[in-house]
DNA sequence: ATAAAGGTTCCGCTAACTGGAAGGTCAAGG
DNA sequence: CCTTGACCTTCCAGTTAGCGGAACCTTTAT
């Protein structure tokens, strides 16, 4: 198979495969023509990829991953820390989002959005941001 | 102030307020030894961007806001688009993150994590990515 | 005089690709 | 045989928002 057989097949574009080849994440063989030839395992481990990229796995999660898939002695004990080490990162970035968002909508709601220069949102980055200088150390206005 | 200064007031490392002068997000004035002289409206500026940045902004959207900050025939509805915008990019991602979590924690309900092989995490990133494979067009097993 | 604590620039690195340029290969059609 | 178009190759540069460090200069205090 070459590249935009198993581009197609995997649903990664070419550039992203070339990438994992790079970083050594898959090692197709080459023809005489210089062109990569995938076999069917090389295929399976691209879409075992892109699975784990779609859970949001990094490139070194994956590459863990694979490790220990390709492992007949792993311990499916590292498997799943990896995985709980994952989403406890996901709930930290979740939360984080909600904490964005509740601030936000509540400054949306009170902005009138109109022609008018007023506005609460500006006001708050402007307001909030003297604040944060002002106990920050005392304000030193002479500068 | 010095550069410390400001870092100290504004909450933001050095690197990071030099980095803004870089990309033209403030403009310091320079002391005759070269030092950057930053001036209360300097420090502002940095304390807005900080806040803005906390609350998810990318740069360029900091950008936008700090100029429409000191645009006094500014509309109030640019800045609201703004934020909506921002707000949907925020509902996007948790919406894609609540989906990896649900997902994610399924599959390590389902995995033992002791030291035997067998891990349903691993056949679900394996096995649903043949499945992708094989409607993807129909399996070409014959490589 | 010197040492510590600031400041400066510049260079390289991060994650995970994406886009484009310049060029080689292959299969089909005239 | 030549060309066209689709496919493949490598290499270079850019993306985001900075961080880390080296080499060097300035200020301040002892």
């Amino acid at each position: 198979m070459n590249i935009g057989d198993v581009s197609r097949l995997s649903g990664l574009p070419a550039k992203t495969i070339r990438y994992y080849e790079e970083i050594g994440l898959v090692e197709p063989m080459r023809g005489l023509n210089g062109y990569r030839q995938f076999r069917e395992r090389d295929l399976h481990k691209l879409a075992f990829l892109g699975r784990a990229r779609s859970l949001g796995f990094s490139l070194e999660d994956c590459r863990s991953l694979l490790a220990l898939y390709e492992d007949r002695q792993r311990a499916s004990a590292d498997v799943k820390r990896i995985a709980q080490e994952h989403i406890e990162r996901i709930e930290k970035k979740m939360e984080e989002l909600r904490q964005m968002h509740r601030t936000l909508t509540h400054l949306v709601e009170k902005c009138a959005g109109d022609h008018r220069p007023d506005c609460p949102i500006l006001s708050d980055l402007a307001a909030e941001a003297e604040e944060e200088a002002r106990k920050g150390a005392g304000m030193p206005c002479h500068s």
